[in-house]
DNA sequence: CTAGATTGTTAGTCCCACTAACGCAAGCCC
DNA sequence: GGGCTTGCGTTAGTGGGACTAACAATCTAG
């Protein structure tokens, strides 16, 4: 991750968003992906259950373009999710090219033990905002993410 | 099969600030790193340079505190400015373990270059948001940042 | 039917934060 | 002085995440 820098030195970098972009989520990138190591997770498991869970069963490609993970890194994870039973992997009947992934009764309750994971390491994530500020700065995030286009091309 | 959701779960994924982070994060590391490479650059030659003109004449390792770069990684970052000239490399005489880095008259234009570049960029980057809004947006972010402070272990 | 797009998959690239270890020099503390 | 610890610059290498290339199978449009 970026570093942070003595605090009486005042340099021009210390303002720069994108710098401050990079060291954010280095922080929280920490955080996170710690703690789901913790429990033998990664972001991604969390995602792919969440969206499924969310936007019912889908195919991988459709996982892949909701997520923002790439297809080619797809495979791994559901191998992951559907080695500890999470997932289901089914050939889509109506296109055979296809599989469906659904989430199974497992996955359901990983999936709450992972949420409040993830819930309480934002928490601990936004520590120095008020509720209101980490609203607004969700708000803000969303905004700039959505400006450009949301998710990678 | 689209049953009534709250919206708490439809926008589950969407909303984790983690997620924003590294989303804003990855357009904010194109948009700059694509910037800079177009000019034969790189964000850490930008944030050395700007920390020797801040901050006067510095060693490598006092370098590597100030930006957050490894001082494994600022070798090779000094190697490249030196050999285009924008900084000069020179034994400290209090201290041989030493190497004073100080910034040529080129370093300096080519700071105010790459500093035009950068300002451009971030503007780019916050586009979406009012000049009250993107103030808003860097206070809360170093405020995350200085809250997690610390280098990394 | 043919041409082109899409799907799942394998493989591999590139970049970047980060670690390990080295020889050397400085600053201790007795 | 002599030994010990710490900091320095440097080389090499690790690990993970984003991303690309290519392929066989399959679907879709014209």
């Amino acid at each position: 991750m970026i570093g942070v820098m003595d605090d009486d030195t005042v340099d021009r970098l210390r303002r720069v968003p994108s710098r401050l972009l990079a060291m954010a989520n280095g922080h929280a990138d920490r955080l996170v992906g710690g703690g789901l190591s913790g429990v033998g997770a990664h972001r991604w498991h969390f995602a792919v259950l969440a969206t499924l869970a969310d936007g019912g069963p889908a195919s991988q490609a459709e996982l892949s373009r909701r997520t923002g993970i790439y297809r080619s890194d797809m495979v791994a994870v559901l191998n992951e999710l559907e080695q500890h039973g999470y997932v289901r992997r089914a050939p889509d009947p109506d296109d055979r090219r296809r599989n469906v992934i659904s989430v199974t009764g497992a996955g359901e309750r990983r999936l709450r033990e992972l949420d409040a994971l993830v819930t309480a390491l934002q928490d601990e994530l936004l520590a120095p905002l008020s509720k209101a500020e980490r609203e607004r700065l969700v708000d803000l995030l969303a905004r700039l993410v959505s400006h450009h286009g949301g998710m990678p091309a």
